[in-house]
DNA sequence: CCCGGTCGTGTAATCGATTACCTGACCCGC
DNA sequence: GCGGGTCAGGTAATCGATTACACGACCGGG
C-alpha cells in the first residue's frame, strides 16, 4: 500500500508538502495539482494509525452499551454511530450484556485504543473502570443512565410530561388500580419513573401503593413476567400496568396470555421505550416513547464538547406518550 | 499517561527490555520483577496505536452489517463481537442500513483504519468498494449473503432440512396453497430459499406457482405487508405463507390483522430468523431458526484463518424448524 | 539598492512502540 | 587458557504520518 513517501517521490516534492496539501494548508495551485495527481494515480490513503500516533487523536469514540440486544439500545447505538460518523468519527461499540465485568473489560480495551472519548450507558452502578476513566480525565458522557459518584454529564430522557398525560389517560378510561413493573435497583431511572408516575396519579386521586410497585430482578422478559405474576396474584389485582422497560413489558404480556387475560379489557398495559415491534403486537401497545435518536445525537454532541475541552451540561429530553390500543381507547392509528 | 520510556527509567533498564518483558521474551527473573513493578506503579498500559504502526497489525476487525436494527443482524453482530473479543480482537461495527453507498463508506473507513480483516453481510450486490477490498488482498469473509463476483469465503445458513420439514409439517396440516414472501432481488439467499422450499413441497404433491411467490421491494415490514396484500387478493388466496425474513413476516401479520384474518385458522404464517420476539407474538410464530451465534463465531474463525494467510472454506450451517402455533398444530411449547 | 516581510517548500524531530544487531558476561570443554 | 556458544540486555533503525524551524525566492518601500 502506497505511503506518503511514495506520493512525494512521484510528485517530486517532499513529504511535508504532500501532508500540507492533504491537510489543506499553504501550497500553491500547481504543486497542489501534481500532488493530487500522484495521490490519485497511486490510490494513496493516509495511514490513520500513523496519524493518530503523531497527533494523539484517533477520531474514534467508544460506546459501551448495557444490552445491545435490547431494541431500545440497538436504536440508540445506531443513532450514536450515525451522528459520530457524520461528524468524522468512527465508533467502537462494546456490549456489556448487563454485566459490570464485561463493561469494565470493554472500557479497558477502549482506553487502550486511545479513543478520543467515551459514551457509557452503564450496566449496574459499581464500575471501577468507569470511575477510573473519569478520574483519568478521559472525556466521558453517560447515556440513559446516571451513575452516582461519577462526575460526567448525562444525556437521558425524562418522562414527566408523558407520565402526567398517561395518568390522565388512565384516569379518563376509569382505571383505578394502576401498577408498575420497575427496573431493578441500581438503575436509577427506574425509581425516578415510578415516583413521577405516582405523583401524576395522585393528581387524579389515584393511589399507587407499594405492593403494586414491583422491582424486577433484571431487564429481561422473564423478570417482567415474574413481577406480573405477583401483581396478578394480589387480592386486588391491578387494572393497568406500566413497565419501565420494553422487554419487561413483553414478559408481562406473556403472563397475561398464559392466564387467558385480555389486553386491554382485563388489564391495560403500557411500556417504556416505543420500539418498532410494539406497533405490531396485538393489541398495539401504548408506550412512553423516548426520543431515542435525539438522545444519541445529543450524547455525541456533548462528548465532542468535552473532547474540545469545553463544559457540557447534562441533557434531559422529554419523552412523549404514544397512545395505541392497549389501554382501551379506540386508536386513531 | 505513562509510556514505555517512563517504565524503562523507573526500572533502570532500556525500553527494549521493557518491551521484551511485556511480550514474554528472554529477560531473567529479577529484571522481570523490576519491570513489572514499575509497570504496576505507573499504571502503564502499552500504546496500541504505536504498536499497530510498528507491527502493521491493529488487532481490530471490521464488520459491516446490512441492517443493524433487524434483530437477526443485531444478534449476529453481538455474536461476532463476543467471539472476536474472546480471541483478542476489537470490533468496529458499521451499519449499512441496507444502503450500498453507506456500506461502501464504511468499508472505506475501515480500510483506512487498517483493520486486520473485514466481515461483510452485504447490502445489495453491486458494491465497488467490496470488490476493491477483496482485490487489494484485505482478508475478507462474507456473512449471511454471498456476493457474485467477489472471491471470498461465505458463512451462512442453509435451510434444506428445515424447509423440507416445514413442507411436511404444512402438508400434514392440510395446507395446500402455500405462498412465499421473497426477499428483494439482489439478496441471493432469498431466491435460493424459495427454490428449496418449492422442491420440498413438490415432494408432497403441492405446487407453488409463480403468482404465489412475491418479491418484496425491501426487507422491512411494509414491504412484506404489500406482498401479503397482493397474495390475499388472489382469486385463490394462500392458506400458508412463508416470509424469508423476520421483518417481512411482521408486515404480513399486520395485513392479516387489518383484514380481520386469524392466524393460523385462516392463514398459517412462518418466518425465517427466529428472533426472540416471535415467541411473544400471538400466536407464537413458527420459524426457521438460523444458528445465529454459531454463524457469527464461524465467520470470525474463518476470518482469522484468512488473516493468518491460510485458506478458509465457505461454511454452510443448517437451520432448523422451530414449531410453534402459527401453523395450527397444538404447541408443546 | 538594500532590508524586511511573506510565502512556499524542504529538513529533520517526533509520537511510542518493536526488533535486528551488537556487545559483554559467563560457562564449558578441550 | 582460550575459542566458541549461550544468554541478557542495550543501541538504534523503523513504522508513516505531522509540524517546528530554516531557508531561499520574491516583492515592495524607503
Amino acid at each position: 500500500m502506497a505511503n506518503i513517501k511514495d506520493v512525494a517521490e512521484r510528485a517530486g516534492v517532499s513529504v511535508a508538502t504532500v501532508s500540507r496539501v492533504l491537510n489543506g494548508r499553504s501550497p500553491v495551485a500547481e504543486t497542489r495539482e501534481r500532488v493530487l495527481a500522484a495521490v490519485a494515480e497511486l490510490g494513496y490513503r493516509p495511514n490513520v494509525v500513523a496519524r493518530s500516533l503523531r497527533t494523539a487523536r484517533t477520531r474514534t469514540l467508544g460506546l459501551v452499551i448495557s444490552d445491545l440486544r435490547n431494541p431500545f439500545f440497538t436504536e440508540l447505538a445506531d443513532a450514536v454511530e450515525q451522528e459520530a460518523r457524520r461528524l468524522g468519527y468512527s465508533l467502537i461499540i462494546g456490549n456489556a450484556g448487563e454485566s459490570t465485568r464485561q463493561q469494565d473489560d470493554h472500557i479497558r480495551t477502549l482506553l487502550d485504543r486511545r479513543i478520543d472519548g467515551l459514551l457509557v450507558s452503564s450496566a449496574g452502578t459499581g464500575s471501577p473502570m468507569l470511575r477510573e476513566a473519569a478520574e483519568a480525565g478521559t472525556p466521558l458522557v453517560l447515556l440513559d443512565r446516571t451513575v452516582p459518584g461519577v462526575a460526567a454529564p448525562c444525556v437521558r430522557a425524562e418522562g414527566r410530561a408523558a407520565l402526567t398525560e398517561l395518568a390522565a389517560h388512565l384516569a379518563a378510561l376509569g382505571r383505578r388500580r394502576p401498577a408498575v413493573i420497575v427496573a431493578p435497583a441500581g438503575t436509577p431511572v427506574g425509581d425516578e419513573r415510578l415516583e413521577v408516575f405516582r405523583a401524576a396519579l395522585a393528581a387524579h386521586g389515584i393511589a399507587l401503593p407499594p405492593e403494586r410497585a414491583g422491582a424486577s430482578p433484571d431487564l429481561r422478559p422473564e423478570g417482567g413476567r415474574q413481577v406480573m405474576r405477583r401483581l396478578l396474584d394480589l387480592p386486588e389485582p391491578p387494572d393497568a400496568v406500566l413497565a419501565t422497560d420494553n422487554l419487561m413489558a413483553l414478559g408481562a404480556l406473556d403472563e397475561m396470555r398464559a392466564r387467558g387475560l385480555r389486553v386491554p379489557s382485563d388489564v391495560a398495559l403500557v411500556a417504556f421505550d416505543d420500539v418498532a415491534w410494539f406497533a405490531h403486537l396485538d393489541p398495539p401497545l401504548t408506550a412512553v416513547a423516548q426520543p431515542t435518536r435525539a438522545l444519541g445525537e445529543a450524547a455525541v454532541h456533548a462528548l465532542l464538547e468535552r473532547i474540545e475541552g469545553r463544559e457540557a451540561p447534562s441533557v434531559l429530553l422529554p419523552a412523549r406518550l404514544v397512545k395505541r390500543r392497549s389501554c382501551g381507547e379506540p386508536a386513531t392509528h
